[in-house]
RNA sequence: GGCGAUAUCGUCUAAGGGUUAGGACGUAGCCCUCUCAAGGCUAAAAUCCGGGUUCGAAUCCCGGUAUCGCUACCA
């Protein structure tokens, strides 16, 4: 039986990495298992619910890399199947109606985060109390019709015994039936609860292994209770810990960015996001940590997946990036690369095709400097474009010679002459004029990157000339000229 | 409050009765060097606490503590 797997966000906010995180683990393990991936939307509840969200999260999914191969599909699209399910539970006496008033927010006490003092005065439940309406006879049932009091359909929990599952990451979990309370199913308004539709969608998609965030642990002891009522067998389930922020709580947009398009933005590669995110409650044997989606394909196991739950280390993630940055073949790269420089606006079409070679080689020379592909249109601005401005750190550091007016406006002319345009030649040059002029090559090299490049922090200078190519790096360097000399005039470096 | 889960360097983790408790990020230092990265080397850094079981516990059991989750007509 080839698995069929799922991930179900609720659009209630951004893809966040932790919806992400599942999202991955679930793809890995169907990619592992050459089994099939759906994806759907869990919308039935219409206070919270964003439909403008949707797309956001599917963005976020194929930004991530995580394709689906079935759906989306949409609970509020399906339910008259919840209605018909959680009608059958009631029929079979597993279900009854319930006329209590809703106990949500308009009450105002709704949620337990008020502990309060030591003062208060009513007796606390120890356990979950059966609700009062499961043993309403017919008639009673008639009358609270006719008054016209709408009622919630409920979960006749048993009151004696105990409910287990097995869980491929937790082990085997009991729970007494008697800690779980009568739960609703289906609203007042007809719509169907977490609890009812998760379990009736994934019967009805024969989904075999439930893998999501371990914040469902507790739910599953009721969902099982549900399978059995509906007659259906459970599928595996395998709960994953949960990412915490930095401060260990759960993260939010208190933590910054949360939404995996803010990470795109940002400039992460897709592969190094995942190669991150799939080693956040998850580990292969050994201690190799740089795993390309194809090595995480091919070793990813739940028996792998940990029960603790993980901080989110935003430093290690920068670090993926880098290595990624750097090691991806070069060809994998330059897609991204131009991505950004078009987002930038410095793209130019040449580079796709006739100068491919060129843009190849720049984004060589570039690349093992850079933490972001952001980096290729900001600190590597100067390779795309002759509209750039010198960085004020760099000038003071590396123009308060005022010899250097002098030796650059003497290099540019040397350059101007060379016959042959190469890294050897350029470097001859350079260190034959810093000889002559009995100053050190490094003064020289220093100043003409930043006359070059605008940044302190840049490629090897002579392999940045030839890709600039020798008209823009003598035409750079002749521009420059006024502005060196005014930074390295004397009193000007103390400014 | 009730119920449950979890607990190894600051962080992610390996080691599931016997190891100098390993690796990675980060941090510090050194090397390399044309700036800055990358890279190489080195260092500091952990088994939550207390009891058991055992010849021997990070590992098994119990208690405590802490953290997280559930305890919604949220998902």
């Amino acid at each position: 039986m080839t698995p069929r797997v799922r991930f179900a966000p609720s659009p209630t906010g951004y893809l966040h990495v932790g919806g992400a995180r599942t999202a991955l683990f679930n793809w890995l393990f169907a990619q592992r298992n050459g089994g099939t991936l759906l994806l759907r939307i869990e919308d039935t509840d219409v206070e919270r619910n964003r439909p403008d969200l949707v797309d956001g999260i599917l963005d976020g999914l194929k930004w991530l890399g995580v394709a689906w191969d079935e759906g989306p599909y949409f609970q509020s699209q399906r339910l008259d199947m919840y209605r018909a399910a959680a009608q059958r539970l009631v029929a079979s006496d597993a279900a009854f109606p319930c006329y209590c008033k809703a106990s949500s927010y308009a009450g105002g006490d709704a949620s337990p985060e008020e502990e309060g003092e030591g003062d208060d005065e009513g007796p606390k439940a120890h356990k979950a109390l059966p609700c009062a309406c499961r043993d309403l006879t017919d008639a009673d049932r008639a009358a609270k019709a006719r008054d016209g009091i709408p009622h919630a359909i409920r979960f006749r929990v048993p009151h004696e015994g105990t409910t287990s599952f097995d869980d491929a990451v937790f082990g085997k979990r009991e729970v007494q039936n008697s800690e779980i309370e009568d739960f609703v199913l289906l609203r007042s308004n007809g719509l169907p609860t977490y609890q009812l539709s998760v379990v009736v969608d994934d019967i009805d998609m024969r989904i075999t292994h439930v893998i999501r965030g371990a914040d469902h642990l507790s739910n599953t002891p009721k969902q099982t209770l549900l399978y059995h009522a509906l007659e259906a067998a459970p599928p595996v389930f395998a709960h994953v810990p949960l990412i915490l922020g930095p401060d260990r709580t759960r993260l939010s947009k208190r933590h910054g960015a949360t939404g995996v398009g803010a990470y795109a933005e940002e400039g992460f590669l897709p592969e190094a996001f995942r190669n991150f995110l799939a080693l956040l409650g998850w580990a292969p044997g050994g201690d190799a940590e740089f795993l390309r989606t194809s090595d995480l394909v091919k070793q990813f196991e739940l028996s792998g997946v940990s029960r603790t739950n993980a901080v989110f280390d935003r430093p290690k993630l920068e670090w993926f990036n880098t290595q990624y940055l750097q090691k991806l073949p070069i060809e994998e790269l330059l897609p991204y690369v131009a991505q950004q420089l078009k987002r930038a606006g410095l793209w130019q079409e040449a580079w796709g095709t006739t100068e491919h070679a060129w843009f190849s080689h720049a984004v060589d020379l570039i690349r093992p400097r850079t933490r972001f592909l952001t980096d290729f249109s900001t600190a590597a601005r100067a390779f795309f474009t002759d509209n750039f401005e010198y960085d004020a750190e760099a000038q003071a550091k590396f123009w308060k010679d005022e010899r250097l007016g002098d030796l650059i406006t003497k290099l540019a002319a040397a350059l101007a002459a060379l016959p042959d345009w190469d890294h050897d030649a350029c470097d001859a040059a350079l260190r034959g004029l810093a000889a002559g002029e009995g100053v050190k090559a490094a003064l020289l090299i220093n100043g003409t990157r930043v006359a070059m490049l605008g940044r302190a922090v840049a490629p090897p200078l002579f392999e940045s000339m030839v890709v600039l190519g020798k008209d823009r790096t003598v035409q750079r360097l002749e521009k420059s000229i006024p502005a060196i000399r005014k930074s390295s005039a004397p009193g000007a470096a103390s400014a």
